[in-house]
DNA sequence: GTACAACTTGGAGTGAACTCCAAGTCAAGC
DNA sequence: GCTTGACTTGGAGTTCACTCCAAGTTGTAC
């Protein structure tokens, strides 16, 4: 598969494919004899797996220490299950997070489709803030 | 309340406070009479709002939004409401992703986890990325 | 075999969101 | 009233994650 095939399949740029080759976030993708990137399956599962962690908020750091233990061999393999275990955490309270604001959201929202339909909108007192 | 107090409450720095107040995510903050910063219940409000709503990755950009169409009066709220909206569809989408990585995220855990117990990391065919 | 698009590289540039700095002002304790 | 520490401002600097660029190479279509 050529870089633009695997652009156009996961709606990314061939700069940042080629961005994350060069630190690291995915391994070296595998070559034409003239040098041209040509994704074989094992390589666009990482693409894949990038993309996924990256869109979850995984730091481009963290990714790169993950591939790095990977490229070490099996003796990385608690190191980088502990790695995954710290990435969850994160990724739950950053959802935790998501559910805090959608909550306000979802308040702020309620109050005021009542002021389109009554033409008022009502506050208590600690809610002076729009 | 202090800038200090309002930043060991919401564990944030002074610097991303009046930052915030600079660029207009949070209205102007009470002032003593020497100009010094002085929150009330309602500029602390703001700021829990815009820390919550950063938290859930809103862009400061839309924040900036908000408070002006808040403080242009009541002839926004349909403006307002339709940015809340819009706010939380991006939000939901994200914390799809955020679900999509932690299935990954707990399938790699467990597949890490027996390789620990047996000794032997086993991979199905389209799997060979870590 | 030559035009031409798509690819390659290293390195520089960008935008978002802070974060730091210098120079000065304010306020509480002695 | 003077020290000391926290506060003020405008502006510059930093970090992260891309994104763009120039100069050169590859590969396909005529």
């Amino acid at each position: 598969m050529t870089i633009k095939e695997v652009c156009e399949k996961y709606d990314i740029t061939a700069d940042t494919l080629r961005y994350y080759e060069r630190v690291g976030v995915i391994p070296a993708v595998t070559r034409t004899s003239g040098g041209i990137r040509d994704y074989q399956a094992e390589d666009i599962a990482w693409v894949e797996n990038a993309i996924c962690f990256r869109d979850a908020g995984m730091p481009v750091e963290m990714l790169i220490e993950y591939v790095k233990l990977y490229q070490e061999g099996d003796g990385t393999i608690d190191a980088r299950t502990a790695l995954l275990r710290e990435a969850r955490e994160v990724m739950l309270e950053a959802k935790k997070k998501y559910d805090i604001a959608l909550a306000k959201l979802d308040y702020k929202i309620g109050r005021y489709e009542i002021a389109q339909k009554t033409g008022v909108l009502s506050w208590t007192d600690d809610e002076k803030d729009g």
